[in-house]
DNA sequence: CATTTTTCAATCATAAACAACCAAAAATAA
DNA sequence: TTATTTTTGGTTGTTTATGATTGAAAAATG
């Protein structure tokens, strides 16, 4: 394997990742410790990643040009966790739903190899599906250009036709009296399906989404688990007898 | 082989790739390693390539990349007049249907302004559609992997809501016996099944399609109306009495 | 806090890839 | 045709990348 071919990999696998261990990517490049080694200095060097004990972290400095690949998010690293969590939670043989959304892409990686079956309205996660080989439907719909997400009575109609073991979505607002809430109607109604379709549903969300409302209702606290990061210790106390919530620490 | 063909072929081969050993150039172009390693110095030097330890990688021009992949592609001018020709059939407040297919991924561009909703079941072409702004349906489907197309009983029952005034399909053979056909089982199925959902088919199949046969039939000459580029007028007077032909001249 | 385990940087031998050179072959010109 | 130039493929010694080893440093464990 050529050095760049091996740079980029490294990359992309940190961009899904987030933090990844040097012998993950001693199998992913089939290259031995020494040279993973090497790669992360220089690529440290040329900043495109940190390195930590054990293998490297993206850099979460905010910047101007990065590629594709290169881009990290707001709470790039919590959002992984969660991830990492809820993939925990997938039995081999499951039928998931994965909907839109930056938290649930990073469950993909995670999801290797667990022999099961993905359901999914969000095209942008269809890359990373393929990669890590896992069969994946993709719901019908109207394309949501901005958002690549598919939407509308078609999306509603399409996805009526499956069923799910586990649910897991992305959440905009998660309010006591509200509920959860997203911005977009048209998306609201999905994620509102899915969990009726769903033995269990799973809200993953970052700790800023709690105390937050957004424009679409989908469903009552009480219909989703939530699944969160490090939160103060008195929102648990607001939440925890609305809905079970899980909090994953980092 | 001459130095200029050489030359095309590697940078064809990085288009695809990114990243190539030098060994897989030798094998590629069927010469030495010396004028392999010549070849990547000339073509570094003309900022075409980098040169790296073992090989050569993509210079990260998007640009170049991007008009280096456009030129790669076979018969790429006629296939565009094709697709020309193809959008010039498209009518106000149409319904079509686009096949995946480097062809009609062509039609696109062309496509730009005219009120048109687009249904496809490729994946591929949602970037460009997106792009032109053009209101697009995606069937569901189970995704295949290796051509991101939807295929399946799940992308049949999703199409099957649809109606059209007019599908544009590739194929990959034209046969006076045979009808049209295509590699893959599934794929003919979602071909044939748009076929009888709309007014009018079309395939869009340059002149190298015709007395080519592959392996699943999608339906008789008769049930679509063929655009292609200059043919042999024999070829036309073998297949005029079957259908009908359009003959785009570039 | 001491011990154990893991991870690290530095070093080294080896195998691969390299540039430079040369002679043969091919293309071009006379 | 022959002479000249260009291109090619093999050979040379040199450089580079790689993977294994080792003792040091850092985490994890008890």
């Amino acid at each position: 394997m050529l050095t760049p071919e091996r740079h980029r990999k490294i990359i992309e696998i940190l961009g899904e990742k987030s933090v990844v261990t040097i012998q993950e990517l001693v199998e992913a490049t089939a290259s031995s410790e020494s040279t993973i080694r090497r790669d992360l200095s220089q690529l440290q060097r040329e900043k495109k990643l940190k390195r930590v004990h054990g293998g490297a972290s993206l850099t979460h400095q905010k910047s101007e040009e990065l590629s594709v690949f290169e881009k990290s998010e707001r709470n790039a690293l919590e959002k992984d966790s969660i991830a990492q969590y809820a993939c925990d939670l997938v039995e081999t043989g499951d039928c998931i739903y994965l909907d839109a959304g930056t938290t649930t892409l990073k469950m993909i990686p995670y999801l290797k190899n667990k022999e099961i079956t993905v359901v999914t309205n969000a095209i942008s996660h269809l890359e990373a599906l393929s990669e890590h080989e896992i069969k994946t439907y993709l719901i019908g719909g109207l394309v949501k250009s901005k958002t690549k997400a598919l939407v509308g009575s078609s999306a509603i109609k399409s996805l009526s036709a499956y069923r799910f073991d586990k649910v897991f979505l992305g959440m905009n607002g998660i309010h006591i009296e509200a509920g959860y809430t997203t911005p977009d109607p048209e998306e609201a109604a999905v994620k509102e399906l899915a969990i009726s379709l769903s033995q269990k549903a799973f809200i993953l969300a970052d700790h800023t989404k709690f105390h937050e409302t957004s424009f679409s209702k989908v469903a009552e606290l009480n219909e989703a688990i939530i699944i969160t990061d490090d939160i103060d210790d008195d929102v648990i106390y607001d939440f925890q007898d609305k809905t079970e919530i899980k909090v994953v620490t980092s």
